[in-house]
DNA sequence: CTGCAACTTCAAGTATACTTGAAGTCAAGG
DNA sequence: CCTTGACTTCAAGTATACTTGAAGTTGCAG
């Protein structure tokens, strides 16, 4: 096989992505990737692939989860890499997001810095369990651990 | 009941934590809250209990998972609030968590709106992209989606 | 043409952090 | 005593992001 054939198999994708080829398999199945079949039913990936593939793996390092990013992606091309334009538009939306999460643990720190010297006995008082409420929805929408928000806020 | 009644019920403290009895038993299950019992086999809470779960949504605000705040909690008595000294321990462990992981996002962040410039449309010189390996293996851990580290880079 | 690595699908498993539901028990007011 | 809401346990479900394994097929070198 030619070093720069057109096409990709599953493993060479993932050989030069670094992204497993179940993680491949995944991604396509969820929508963020696609690929032609050959006679034989195996799949073969545009070289536009690749990009792909570094975009999403860059967006997951920076906390955007697989539903955000095919939304993004959605916007974009399948069959060849992105363009400048396209590129910048989701990479400024990224940023932003980035941004503000950013702002979020800043919030969250300081809170915590105040809390270390004022020994913090008092629930009442404490600026990092008062703020809670506020942080908190911010927080839940998949912000830092990804875990989902609770229906409901007590029991029932 | 008494309002300043010496022990809990699971509802009272769900009530007065805003945290579902559902995930009260969670963490006692887990480890990270003890009860007594009463001669009906039902639970009933120190006092305490409501600062230790005031903590626990406080680390997890700040993405710490379940499993480090316990560690961080064998340390502390289950029976009474935290010392200042104690919680002193705590919140400064967490705030250098807390600003690596800012410090982290913020490296992301650099990266992602130089790409935005740059158009970025080579894989080889993109940082964002490169940096890849060397952030992952900060990222992996727990940091920013939870997700767990793949145990092999490439497919089989 | 053979053999083997790489491919295919599909179901189930992993980890985190819980929630929901079923089926039954306890506590307290009337 | 009876009713009712709050409690109990245990199993299974939810969401995210994949991995692993089974069982079978394809593609290419030799």
């Amino acid at each position: 096989m030619a070093e720069l054939a057109e096409f990709l198999t599953i493993g060479e994708v993932a050989a030069r992505s670094g992204v497993a080829t179940s993680a491949l398999r995944f991604y396509e199945e969820e929508g963020l990737i696609s690929s032609e079949r050959t006679g034989g039913n195996q799949r073969r990936y545009p070289r536009a692939v690749l990009r792909r593939v570094a975009v999403i793996r860059a967006a997951q390092k920076i906390g955007v989860s697989l539903r955000e990013i095919r939304s993004a992606l959605d916007g974009l091309p399948s069959g060849r890499t992105p363009n400048k334009a396209e590129w910048a538009r989701l990479s400024r939306g990224w940023r932003d997001q980035l941004e503000e999460r950013i702002e979020t643990l800043e919030r969250l720190k300081e809170s915590l810095t105040g809390c270390i010297g004022c020994g913090c006995l008092s629930l009442r008082t404490c600026k990092l369990f008062n703020q809670g409420d506020e942080i908190a929805s911010r927080v839940d929408g998949s912000l830092l651990m990804g875990n989902p928000a609770p229906r409901r806020p007590s029991s029932g």
